[in-house]
DNA sequence: AAGACGAAAGTGGTTGA
DNA sequence: TCAACAACTTTCGTCTT
């Protein structure tokens, strides 16, 4: 395959076939000073890396290896100048490897220096390196997708253009922007499991939160249930059998207005011990709530008011 | 002894006057 | 801004397996 073949979806074909995951509307902004596009309907950014950034060729011998090399790293939004920093070598010698007259190489000194003052020049640069690397901390440690580590880093940045983040504290803004994040990708985390990598109290990052929210003008989807329950169902070691069944209880409890106004969680850990139950994989009461983050109690009141309502029998 | 149960009192957030 | 309110938590004694 010559490398004229190799195309490149993103940029060539036409935007026929995006549309905006969250909401399926077709009407999107394109930005391209930022390489994003979002849905103009409910604020979801639909993609981002407008620009290619997988590996532009590959080479299958050390002379082709040479001659086409890869011109970096992939581009990534987590890096606070993507990654496109100008690098200075100190050694002495010009792109040929002949040796630098004294001339020249004082003139690199300067620039050496210079690029080195200007790279992490501004607080605001370094205030942004900073966010994402505890962005990427925290996503690490809560053990959420990339794509959630991109939407987070995008948010931040968004909210640090409008000076949303002067007077607040970066921890409780970073927290913020990775709990947005989670929400709008669908795989929810608690304030609580947020706030708790953090310095910053719960308190602290709802408020932030809402700062987001409102300013970014996000339309953040509310939780469901279904979207904790194949999480919970993982932590503990349970069959996709059980989650179908937990599904199918979910269902019939939306079905009989069950579930407004409770806790999403407490209704997916509800659902799943009644399931494990019938498809014998019990787990106890205790578990349960450990994995949903609440109390044996919801577990317990969430299940008896289900199990009544619905007739679910347990053996 | 572990797990399940439910009563009672307390907490933090939302709502509506 | 305050009070009422629903959901959830904490705590604890009792019952069941």
């Amino acid at each position: 395959m010559s490398n004229a073949e190799i195309s490149n979806p993103t940029i060539n074909d036409p935007v026929v076939a995006l549309k905006c995951n969250e909401c399926g509307s077709k009407n999107l902004i394109t930005d391209m000073a930022r390489g994003e596009i979002i849905c103009a309907n409910c604020g979801l950014v639909v993609e981002h890396h407008l620009i290619d950034s997988g590996p532009e060729w590959r080479s299958f011998s050390l002379a082709e290896d040479s001659r086409k090399n890869r011109t970096g790293l992939p581009v990534s939004v987590t890096l606070h100048d993507k990654g496109l920093t100008t690098h200075i070598n100190s050694n002495a010698q010009d792109a040929l490897g002949r040796p630098l007259s004294p001339s020249q190489k004082s003139r690199m000194q300067r620039l050496r220096r210079w690029q080195l003052r200007t790279r992490l020049r501004s607080s605001a640069d370094r205030n942004l390196a900073y966010a994402l690397t505890e962005i990427e901390r925290i996503s690490g440690q809560l053990g959420l997708p990339k794509t959630v580590l991109e939407t987070a880093a995008i948010i931040y940045k968004q909210a640090a253009g409008k000076s949303l983040i002067r007077g607040r504290s970066i921890q409780a803004m970073v927290a913020a922007s990775v709990y947005a994040s989670a929400r709008l990708r669908r795989v929810p985390r608690s304030l609580d499991e947020i706030s708790a990598m953090t310095r910053a109290s719960k308190k602290e990052v709802a408020r932030c939160y809402r700062v987001i929210l409102a300013e970014l003008q996000l339309k953040v989807p509310i939780p469901k249930p279904e979207d904790y329950c194949i999480r919970f169902a993982s932590e503990l070691h349970l069959s996709g059998k059980v989650v179908r069944k937990a599904l199918d209880i979910l269902h019939e409890a939306k079905r009989n207005g069950l579930t407004t106004g409770k806790d999403p969680g407490g209704l997916a850990a509800a659902c799943l011990y009644m399931s494990a139950i019938i498809e014998n994989e019990h787990r106890n009461q205790r578990e349960i709530a450990r994995v949903a983050a609440i109390t044996e109690v919801t577990v317990r009141n969430r299940y008896k008011e289900l199990q009544s309502n619905l007739r679910i029998e347990l053996h």
